[in-house]
DNA sequence: GGTGAAAGGTCATTAAG
DNA sequence: CTTAATGACCTTTCACC
């Protein structure tokens, strides 16, 4: 149901190299152009490709501190008041609620540890946080990624013969 | 400063709408449509703009549950060899080391809360991890963003902000 | 600024569930 | 009968020189 391993190819292209374009990547895959649309469309319209926008790298921007933020919130008031002012501080690249003795997780960052030190006391005067314990990220191994999921999702088959034919080569 | 106003409003039209191209950017901001080659060929190499691919909503994927998971780990052997086992994992979207009481911080998803035991489960088995704790996330709050950082880079305010220190320029 | 090359849309046809 | 894929047409638009 959710995708199959025409998308996942797909996909897999256009994360390799965005600059293909839609006929190019019906060529490669082997099939018509129309296909690629369609499945394009279908996969923004599922909401499975959230966007094309650019990836921005905070670290290139000056931002080469990242930091994980535990907030505790006083009980009253709830966690969107919260999350609403949390918003409005760029260094807040993230904000989730967790379970846990934390109430959110925050991802953070900034220009320097001293710099951090900064934020972090941005985020401890919003109304409603009550303590904030922060861990450093010291280095990123595993980027974000998303690739290994969709070969996963795509693997998984639902139903028997969606496909009529041996994959083209 | 990275980056200046100019890149910050373009790399803000492109977020907002990747599919309008170089001569339409051109035309929004009143510029030579070279002017937005060259600045978008410019962050591209300065690594401001890490890419142009399309973003794959895990929970779209039938990947709905979100974790944090801690490790620690045994002190012999290092962080290394672990990340690359837990590279294996596809359902370990990031991991960073951290400083603090952990080791490794990683972000999972899986299909179900049962599905994440099962994932958690693979993690603990890893060679070399000791221990993990995992906290849920309940709710996305700010979903991962760079935009406000991006306006903050170039200069601009992006609200109501809290902003402390002294202006840049 | 001009030009080759795509993108995006529509359509009729065909195949399969 | 509904969905999807295909190849063909078309016009607009872009990217490159």
């Amino acid at each position: 149901m959710p995708i199959d391993e025409l998308d996942g190819r797909l996909i897999e292209m256009f994360t390799a190299e965005p600059r293909v374009g839609v006929l190019e990547a019906s060529r490669r895959l082997g099939v018509a152009r129309g296909t690629v649309q369609a499945r394009l469309d279908r996969l923004s319209r599922d909401g499975v490709i959230a966007g094309f926008g650019p990836e921005i790298d905070p670290a290139a921007l000056g931002y080469g501190v990242t930091a994980f933020v535990t907030l505790q919130l006083r009980q009253a008031g709830g966690h969107d008041p919260v999350a609403r002012r949390l918003a409005q501080v760029p260094e807040v690249i993230e904000a989730h609620t967790i379970t846990g003795p934390g109430d959110m997780l925050c991802r953070i960052v900034a220009r320097s540890n001293t710099d951090l030190q900064r934020v972090i006391d941005v985020l401890v005067d919003v109304a409603g946080v009550e303590r904030a314990s922060s861990v450093i990220s010291l280095a990123t191994q595993i980027p974000y990624r998303t690739l290994p999921l969709v070969r996963e999702a795509a693997g998984r088959r639902s139903g028997p013969g969606q496909n009529d034919g041996p994959p083209p080569r």
